[in-house]
DNA sequence: TTGTAAGCGTTATCAC
DNA sequence: GTGATAACGCTTACAA
């Protein structure tokens, strides 16, 4: 068949079901308030036409795109995709569809990339972290778009956010390593601009150290994105310099894993001759390091209570503004401290 | 302030800058069609109302919504999101927005969420496998949406699509193993329903094999979905068997490390006991299981390729349409047969 | 319970 | 180059 046909809409289901066009809408989206009988017509007659409804056209009539966005930095890091995946998943079953896009860490893209999203016409938004170029907090009250922000929590009190509290969960590593009696500390981590979950971290490892009067000096503290090279090139520096820490904090689990690979590399043995912790802690990582301390974040649910959060709002019901979602230590092995520091302190 | 100020629209800017809302509209989508002066008072009145434009009303009247949706599995695969993230980078060069679904592996699911994608308007669809619901394909054609389906090769030619082929890796890896003297095989599949990625990898090393005339009893295959845990299951029922096989395949790089971590539990050496190979081969699993041998896909590449692919379509050019990436067998470590297997060869 | 009809904010086809 | 104006397909008061 070579029918030229025209896309089916509404009003061609409308003739066929002998019914109007308003009857129709209804009985698609209200179907509980129209007569059982006319709904099965109309319904037959979705079904024989094959009629799909155009979204543009519902969207422009109702002000509403079932469709929420989401700016995240990377689906390249298994954490994120990996709250993503939750998120998508609990819009879906509420019948909404997500709109998705990545700034791999560029606050200039963030911005170009939430207006696009914004344009697409979002009926909300997720939004990963809390530092944010203040033009997109104007576009979206602007437009008056729900919002909430995840993984990390506002300390402004200014936004909804659902998050985790980064800062505690440093604290916790690095209390846990001196508990062990480590004194010489290092850090490798995450790029701190435009990214407060990185700076928290880094912040919480600093304030538990500066109550035991350590102080972590600039030399033992690297920056660098996320990625398992940067880790062996952050362990290679810290641990070939004149005076090797016992204790490495990684600002993920990323970076520790490359660590670790690294330690394997040059022959440095984990933890006997330090200690390499991490945060974020994904599964497979931290099977394959059966050695590695870390600080397991429970990302999905992060990702299914900021799609309930926005959800909920949509529906017009109250909800928590600050969410903290509690993180958890895991302890495998030891993190004991080193042989030969033990030994210099006995010495003493 | 609390003005009830109602969104901005293009007859503001249009009456703001003295011409009209059709001047307006070409000095956003072609400015080299209006008089730069013109161009100049537009661009200006809309800066100063802070003017965005609404994707719905947009995409009513022009039939385009800039927008590409893709179902795939999970995103909970390291792979997928990889391949997702390379997919929306390429995309948002172009000023497309991607619009996400997950089936989960539920042909049901991937029906649904495919309506859902289209109701909402996508431009192009990009599906993941060649295994679909005619339904789908019914639907895609309906409304004429161009679609590309990725990962896999379509056979009935009948399709475009961008990908790999897989039973031609399996083939690869079942020969190297096979070189190294190897004859008792078997293989912890992914879930071979609806999914021709695993039962094409399932098929190649069967096909290999039996070139040699060596069967894979059907005890010697083990089906399960992707997991770390299915791995270890897996090859704890192959290694407590009978008869245990020198090599195991794994349908994918997370049944490979699973695989691998039960060995250790188990106290089973690699490869000095057994072999573990897989595909997929993602860094992070690789470099944590230096020993394995996987075949590589460059996954990146697809989601560009397959971005370019639609987006070339919809701006009218002519495309391959079948289009083949190369994979890449990484031999890391040795796939020697066991000892005990040499011992008892040797023997006879 | 159903029908009528007025928008929703853009784009595109014409004339000018 | 620019300006009227008619679509675009659906939702939603309001009426009946």
């Amino acid at each position: 068949m070579k029918t030229p046909k025209k896309t089916v809409k509404l009003s061609d289901v409308a003739r066929l079901a002998r019914v109007s066009t308003a009857t129709v809408s209804r009985a698609i989206s209200l179907p509980r308030k129209v007569k059982p009988l006319t709904l099965a017509r109309v319904q037959e007659a979705v079904r024989s036409l094959g009629y799909v409804a155009l979204g543009a056209a519902r969207a422009l009539a109702s002000r509403r795109t079932h469709t929420i966005g989401a700016v995240i930095p990377t689906l390249d890091n298994a954490i994120f995709a990996n709250t993503t995946h939750a998120l998508q998943k609990t819009l879906d079953e509420a019948g909404y569809t997500l709109l998705l896009a990545c700034h791999e860490f560029d606050a200039e893209v963030e911005v170009r990339v939430t207006r696009a999203l914004i344009e697409r016409g979002v009926d909300g938004l997720v939004l990963l972290g809390t530092s944010h170029d203040p033009q997109l907090y104007a576009m979206m009250s602007g437009r008056q778009i729900p919002y909430v922000l995840t993984w990390a929590l506002d300390e402004s009190g200014k936004h909804p956010c659902v998050g985790f509290n980064n800062r505690a969960a440093a604290l916790q590593v690095a209390n846990h390593l001196l508990g062990f009696g480590h004194r010489e500390f290092a850090m490798i981590s995450g790029v701190t601009a435009n990214n407060e979950r990185a700076r928290d971290r880094l912040r919480g490892v600093r304030d538990a150290l500066a109550v035991r009067g350590i102080k972590l000096k600039p030399d033992r503290v690297i920056e660098k994105p996320y990625s398992l090279a940067s880790g062996r090139e952050g362990l290679r520096a810290l641990m070939l310099s004149a005076e090797p820490p016992t204790a490495v904090m990684c600002g993920n689990d990323v970076l520790a894993i490359g660590a670790i690979a690294e330690c394997n590399t040059l022959g440095i043995r984990v933890p006997q001759q330090v200690s390499i912790t991490g945060f974020d802690d994904m599964e497979i990582a931290s099977l394959l390091s059966p050695g590695l301390t870390t600080v397991h974040f429970p990302t999905a649910e992060l990702g299914q209570l900021a799609a309930t959060h926005l959800l909920s709002r949509l529906a017009g019901k109250q909800v928590a503004w600050q969410h903290e979602l509690p993180v958890e230590l895991k302890v495998r092995g030891t993190t004991a401290l080193p042989a030969r520091t033990r030994l210099r302190r006995a010495q003493r």
